[in-house]
DNA sequence: CTTTTACTGCAACTCGATTGCAAAGATTAC
DNA sequence: GTAATCTTTGCAATCGAGTTGCAGTAAAAG
């Protein structure tokens, strides 16, 4: 596992204070988070400075957001390695019982026979149900 | 082609004066309504009625929501015999240029691997990109 | 016809997301 | 070093999609 420190030079990102807090909650987490969850969990810290470090972060490919449909964009790290391409998209699970998203590292999207002449550029593919700990 | 008034009999929704035209517009368009979509297309008709129309539509299986990452849940018309479960369930696609967001009914979901003791219920899969009239 | 239930329009409200602005901090120029 | 410049942060205000209470209207039941 890397350091905050080192993925933010990885990813050519300047390292703060709050930044270096968000991702070091966002990696000590197992469900994806949102902005809400964020700020809960760093009570100094303020909504908007997250807010602006999320954006920084997905857009250097830090990480990744999930819209769930919970009404919350939730964010997780990105895999190393990752680039955000088409190749690094995997699905995202989301159970109706507990409201936790995460990512499905090990299920890739598979090759998605597109419409002629369609571009794929990115996806957000949320599978929703009921997770292990809840189907009982 | 069903008309309005069958689709709804065969749903068991209640016909009515807004449901009618609210179904209406939604059969008469290609691309996956917003809420506001739907309002400025029928500028007689309140904002909360039309909400509750889709409310009760989504219910009866009439239309499904498309959570495309653009802010607004987009509503299409169920395909016929579409009983919104997993086997019905098909793959979305959202122009990342013209705003467009459609069903791929002909792209299904293939079957996921979910890790064990996983329950699959719904899915929200957008595939996003170009269309065919961007991508060029 | 009267009573009951369902639908509709309007206004108000909720809440996640976003932005303007000024202060604080970091970086670069001299 | 100091001054000028750029970046980050916190606070407060704002936006906008979604949602709800309520009263009036329409439809269904008795
Ligand atoms: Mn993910
Ligand atoms: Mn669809
Ligand atoms: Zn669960
Ligand atoms: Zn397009």
């Amino acid at each position: 596992m890397q350091t905050e420190e080192e993925i933010l030079k990885i990813k050519k990102v300047k390292n703060t204070a709050v930044r270096t807090v968000v991702l070091r909650h966002l990696l000590s987490q197992e469900k994806a988070q949102s902005l809400k969850d964020i700020e809960n969990a760093l009570a100094y810290t303020d909504r908007s400075s997250i807010f602006r470090t999320l954006k920084t972060f997905e857009e250097n490919k830090v990480i990744h957001s999930i819209e769930d449909g919970s009404g919350m964009t939730k964010y997780a790290v990105c895999a190393k390695g990752c680039n955000c391409d088409p190749k690094d998209l995997h699905h995202h699970f989301y159970c109706t019982n507990c409201d936790k998203t995460f990512c499905l590292f090990d299920v890739p999207i598979p090759k998605i026979q597109l419409p002629e002449n369609f571009k794929l550029q990115q996806a957000n593919m949320v599978v929703k149900g009921l997770c292990d700990n809840c189907n009982k």
